[in-house]
DNA sequence: AAGTGAGGCAACCGCCGCAGT
DNA sequence: AACTGCGGCGGTTGCCTCACT
């Protein structure tokens, strides 16, 4: 038979949590750094699974994550993400690391998949022929590479340089995102129908969070005698480095700082991957935006109307 | 105003891989 | 080599909210 569960499921609570239990929850890890999760209900005497605890923490708690209000640019990463690695969220949302593994799952089963059956049903009626000239409406294949090496070049820049850059290099990789992307939305009515929703509901924890993030010391340090965990936060990536109006930040600042499916399928260690950053090999990402413009040239694209196909193989 | 259905999201379940013994 | 415990991951579910009638 199966394992048995990895909790007695006598007296285990389940279901929402309470602000009373994030407070334990954030304060314990406040003081212990999150890790050993086993011990999390007994230390806490919260009445819940360590599993729980850790779900709790790594998909709510945890600070630094974003949540709702996808942008275009995080859609046409997920997408193209998807069509690359398939459902392997941990992996997809290790490029997104403000975003966790079960929101970008969730707004993916909810929004995306949706979306992409909607624009594959339109592509299907309004199909374009491969003799038709687009080339008026279409970047050429050398504008995306030329697109692309400057945006990898940014990405092997220093850090530094990537934040000052990121205003402006921003809003031009979203625009890219945002037009090879079938589901491209206004950018305000995207941010204005899920932002709301979201902050209503997350007041009290917004509250909770606040003081403890002021109090805590800094992710490194509470956890750097812990073992490590996979959504951890890069700091760069924290609010302060994000541009108004909680757009992304370029693709430098995505780049996995964290355990990651690298293209030759194998994960990769915070440590190995830091000291690969210093020559950094392709990252799917990159391959992602060269492939983008050898997809250019099979004409597998349509940028001229946003709507009559769908770049990614399904 | 009340009822109903759909959509969205938080959280649970169960499997898997890895490390330790 | 086999077993055990733990954390991680993806699939799924159940509840809540909101729009519509």
């Amino acid at each position: 038979m199966g394992r048995p569960p990895c909790c007695d499921k006598v007296g285990i609570k389940k279901g929402p949590w309470t602000p009373e239990e994030d407070i334990i929850l954030v304060s314990y890890i406040q003081e212990h750094g999150p890790g050993y999760w086993r011990s999390v209900p007994i230390n806490t005497g919260l009445m819940r699974c360590s599993k729980s605890c850790r779900l709790r923490w790594t998909n709510y708690l945890r600070p630094g994550i974003r949540r709702g209000n996808f942008t275009p640019h995080e859609e046409g990463i997920i997408v193209h993400l998807q069509s690359l690695l398939g459902n392997r969220w941990a992996a997809i949302a290790s490029y997104l690391p403000q975003r966790t593994d079960n929101d970008i799952k969730n707004y993916w089963n909810t929004h995306l998949k949706k979306k992409l059956k909607k624009h594959q049903a339109i592509g299907a009626i309004f199909a374009v022929p491969p003799s038709s000239d687009l080339s008026t409406t279409m970047p050429t294949a050398a504008d995306h590479v030329n697109h692309h090496h400057h945006l990898i070049t940014t990405t092997a820049d220093s850090k530094d340089s990537n934040v000052r850059a990121a205003s402006s290099n921003q809003a031009e990789v979203t625009q890219l995102i945002a037009r090879r992307s079938p589901f491209a939305a206004p950018a305000s009515l995207d941010a204005d129908s899920s932002s709301s929703s979201y902050a209503s509901s997350m007041d009290n924890i917004s509250k909770l969070l606040n003081g403890f993030m002021k109090t805590s010391p800094p992710q490194n340090d509470a956890a750097a005698d812990l073992k490590p965990s996979t959504t951890e936060v890069n700091p760069l990536l924290s609010f302060d480095h994000m541009p108004a109006g909680g757009a992304l930040p370029v693709f430098a600042d995505v780049l996995p700082t964290h355990p990651v499916l690298m293209e030759h399928g194998s994960y990769h260690e915070p440590k190995q991957q830091q000291q690969q950053q210093a020559h950094a090999p392709l990252s799917l990402i990159e391959k992602w935006l060269l492939d983008e413009a050898a997809e250019q040239v099979v004409g597998l694209m349509d940028l001229s109307n946003d709507c009559c196909s769908v770049p990614m193989m399904f």
